[in-house]
DNA sequence: CCGGCTTGTCACGGCCTTGTAACCGAACGG
DNA sequence: CCGTTCGGTTACAAGGCCGTGACAAGCCGG
């Protein structure tokens, strides 16, 4: 799902925040020190950073503002924690960056909460299209369906995931490998040729437009406009 | 269907205004100065309020102010009748909390038109409707009531909020995890597969109506409309 | 304290999806 | 013009997904 790169410098405190967010899908990757979280978040590139206020050496402030002036790890939203909850440190913390604060203790509950409300909150004003339309074909993307002349093709998961996958970057060629990690999800068990069956596949389903699935022989496939 | 409340001191002006509104099938209550108008706004809860600008003693605006200050008062739409075109007047009148203003001499159809694009705007933003209706299938949330074809469908609590939940996003596809955080709450210690027996219990218990609910292999469950 | 209702889990089974292998035509390079 | 490589096509078996029935634990009213 998401990765979230979580600075603390008590392992219990590591240990449990981890846990939790790993039981709610979540890819998580540890930092003990504000050292270690730079680099770490600029290596890793997390979706989002849990940070303890209180942390050795570097306060957890100073990270945050360090994170910011990084270009590489600027629009990273922060989530600061702490434990006291003064209403000073709260503001405090807004103000160099953080965009969300939890105080110890808190809920695994509100953790998880905290941490889904401000991803969607940000995937959302990313704002991706939500419908892409190409002459005949048309592809909703949360209502999972395609039409080819208003009339609907049914494709599966996959299928659907892989199409998406070259209409959303569209003119690009995606390789093979590409595509296996977009749409298989890092399955690097599954050959490659995978791809092209199901490129097959979903041509067959599409008619009149499967001319917009283009091969490049040699590289892999792409979306065409026109 | 709708009451309005008009305000003017012109009888003539009254007349015509209350007519065309009962004609168009409002309710009308009528107010002829500023004190009148407070007091039937208050005693008779309209859903909107016609304000001419020109008032004796007190003036529209003020009456305007007034309505928005008392918290009986202060949701109610008010349409602004004003005989100078001024931008000003406009701008103060909006500014002042009216929603719309409608200048002299009016058109009936316009006045209607008005208060009717008024009224559906407040009753959509209003938030999420109250009652979902789809052919045989009605969904009364306040009253957590569920009928298929006028008879009542009895539905425990989880189910009923799942079935609202995928009809509130109808159209859109819904992940088992999705529908977990939206239904069961954060509570990531279930089962996805849960969602799939609550499914089958909801369209055994819904008959003909199931067929709103649709399976996506491989993805999830979504409402679907006819 | 009992009985019924709600609710989460599990196992089973059919069907569809999906990954892979084999075959073959097309493209490309010399 | 031929050999090689790449990708389209076909077929198929394994496995995943989801509907279904059953069941036990929890909860609540009587």
């Amino acid at each position: 799902m998401a990765k979230i790169l979580v600075v603390d410098d008590e392992p219990d405190a590591l240990e449990l925040v981890g846990f939790n967010l790993k039981q709610a899908g979540f890819e998580v990757v540890t930092a003990a020190d504000g050292a270690e979280a730079l680099k770490k978040a600029r290596e890793t590139a997390p979706d989002l950073v849990l940070l303890d206020l209180m942390l050795p050496e570097i306060d957890g402030l100073e990270v945050c503002k360090a994170l910011r002036r990084d270009p590489a790890t600027a629009p990273i939203p922060v989530i600061m924690l702490t434990a006291k909850a003064a209403e000073i440190d709260r503001v405090l913390g807004l103000e160099l960056g953080a965009d969300d604060y939890v105080t110890k203790p808190f809920s695994p509950r509100e953790l998880v909460l905290r941490v889904r409300n401000l991803l969607k909150r940000r995937t959302e004003s990313a704002g991706q299209p939500e419908q892409l339309v190409f002459g005949e074909l048309c592809i909703d993307i949360p209502r999972h369906m395609v039409t080819v002349n208003r009339q609907r093709v049914d494709l599966t998961a996959t299928e659907f995931k892989l199409l998406t996958t070259l209409a959303l970057r569209r003119g690009r060629v995606q390789s093979r490998d590409q595509l296996l990690q977009d749409v298989w999800e890092y399955d690097n068990v599954i050959d490659t040729r995978t791809v092209d069956t199901h490129m097959r596949r979903l041509r067959e389903k599409m008619g009149a437009a499967a001319r917009y699935l283009d091969t490049v022989r040699g590289v892999g496939y792409r979306f065409v406009e026109n």
